[in-house]
DNA sequence: ATGCTGTAAAGATCAGACGTTTGAGGTCAG
DNA sequence: CTGACCTCAAACGTCTGATCTTTACAGCAT
C-alpha cells in the first residue's frame, strides 16, 4: 500500500515536535527548504502544512513564516468544536450526555478552587443580565457564565472538552427551544443555584445544580428528538 | 482582514454537509470541477480537501473519487487521538484527570447495559493473559479492556473520547513505568474486580473501583513527574 | 526618539503537465 | 451462462515554476 507523501509529511512534522526537535513557538524553516528537506513539493507539502494548521498544531503567518503553536490544550481541543458541528440530532444527546458527567465534575472542582475573584466575575456576569434579554444576549451569557465555570476547574484539558462538547450550534439551537417554551426564568434560577453553592464554596451542592441543569436540557432535547414535529 | 481562499473552501464544503446537501457517504464533484464550483484552483481546493481528511470528515480515494465519511462520532473523535499525541509531561496530568472522570462513569453505565455475551468476551480478554505476559501483551490487552468497557457505555462519543484520551503514545509511557515498579499483579487485580462489578451488574461498584484503577496511575504519574529523574 | 517608507523574504494562489490507482465494462475461455 | 482477465477512461497524486500579497525590518527623515 504506497502512503502519499503528503501523510508521510504530516508524519514527518508531527515528529520533529513530538522529538522536541521543534519547540512550541519554533518557525519551521521556509516552505522551499522544508520541501526539499522533507522531499517532496512544495504543493504537497502545503496541503500537510493546511491540515496540521486546521487542527491548531501549526501556526502560518503570510509574509512571516509558520510556527509551532503553544500546543496548549485548550488551542488543541478546540478544533473539537469544529467537528462537533457536523453532528446533528440523535448523536448531539450523546454529546449532552457526556457534558452530564463532565460539567457538573468541573463545577465541583470550581467551587473548590476558583479565587474570590473569579467568584466575584462569575456574579457580575449572571446579574449583567437584563430583564427582558435577547436571544442573542441569552445565548452569550449563558455560553460565558459556563465557561467561567469550567476554567474555574484549574483544568485546561476539562475545560476546553466542556466548551467544544457544547458548540455554538448546538448551544443556539437548544437556547431557541428553551425560550420558546418559556423555560428562561428556570434556567435563570439554576443558574442562581449553581452561583450561590459556589459561593458559599460547597462542591456537593455545586455538583448536584449542575447535574440538574444540564439533565433538563437533556430531558427537553429528548422529548424533542422524540416527537416528529421539530425536523429542525 | 482577507481570509484565505482555502479557508473559505473548507468553511463553505462544511456549510455543504452541515446543510445537508451533502449527505454522509455522498460523493463530491471532482476536484477540477468543484475547484471551479467554489472559485479557486484546484492546489488551493486540495488543501482544503487535505485538511477535511484529517479529521475525518472527508475520505479521498485515489482512482475513485472524494466521499463524506459516515460522520460517525468515533470516526470524528478519533482525530483526537492525534492531538493528544501533542501533549506531554504536565498535561498528560490533565488528560489523566479527565479519563478519572469519565472512565468510572463509563463503566457503571457499562455494567447496567452491557450485554451477557459482551460481559463475556470481556472475561475471555481479561483471562487470556498468560502469566508472564510482555510489555507489548500488556498494552494491548489493557487497551482491548478498557476499550470494551468504554464501548458498553452504549455512547458512542463517550467511548471515543475515553479512547482518544489516552493515546498509544501516553498508555506506553505509562506502561512501562507500571512494570518497571513491579506493579503488574496489582493492576491485573483491579481489573479483576472491576470486570467483577460488571458481571455482578452493580454499576456503583463497578464506577468505585474504576475511579480506584484510573487514580491510581494518577497518583503514580504525578509522582513520577514531580521527581526530577523521569525526564523521560 | 518617532514615524514613515522601501524592500526583501515568505507565504498565497494559480496554471498546466504528467504519474498512479481504481472501478467498470467488455472479451473470451470454460 | 459464468467467471477470470484485460483495457481504459476517470479521478486523485505530485511536481514545476511563475506571479501576487502580506509582513517584518531596517534605514531615512522629522
Amino acid at each position: 500500500m504506497r502512503v502519499p507523501v503528503t501523510d508521510e509529511a504530516i508524519d514527518k512534522i508531527k515528529a520533529m515536535i513530538v522529538s522536541g526537535e521543534l519547540r512550541p513557538g519554533a518557525r519551521l524553516p521556509k516552505e522551499a527548504d522544508l520541501a526539499e528537506r522533507l522531499g517532496l513539493s512544495r504543493s504537497s507539502l502545503r496541503e500537510a502544512v493546511k491540515a496540521l494548521s486546521l487542527i491548531r498544531v501549526l501556526d502560518v503567518r503570510q509574509g512571516d513564516g509558520t510556527y509551532v503553536t503553544s500546543l496548549e490544550p485548550d488551542l488543541l481541543l478546540d478544533a473539537l468544536g469544529f467537528v462537533v458541528d457536523f453532528h446533528q440530532d440523535n448523536t448531539v444527546l450523546d454529546f449532552l450526555e457526556v457534558r452530564r458527567i463532565l460539567e457538573p465534575a468541573a463545577t465541583a472542582m470550581a467551587a473548590s478552587l476558583m479565587s474570590d475573584e473569579d467568584i466575584a466575575r462569575l456574579r457580575t456576569v449572571l446579574d449583567s443580565l437584563g430583564d427582558e434579554p435577547t436571544l442573542e444576549e441569552l445565548i452569550t451569557n449563558d455560553l460565558e457564565f459556563h465557561q467561567l465555570i469550567a476554567a474555574g476547574s484549574g483544568n485546561a484539558v476539562l475545560c476546553s472538552l466542556v466548551e467544544g462538547l457544547s458548540g455554538p450550534t448546538t448551544r443556539a439551537r437548544i437556547w431557541r427551544g428553551v425560550t420558546e417554551e418559556g423555560a428562561v426564568s428556570r434556567t435563570r434560577e439554576q443558574h442562581e443555584a449553581i452561583l450561590s453553592a459556589i459561593e458559599s464554596r460547597r462542591p456537593d451542592l455545586a455538583q448536584a445544580w449542575a447535574t440538574v441543569h444540564v439533565a433538563g436540557v437533556e430531558q427537553w432535547l429528548r422529548k424533542t428528538l422524540g416527537s416528529p414535529v421539530s425536523a429542525l
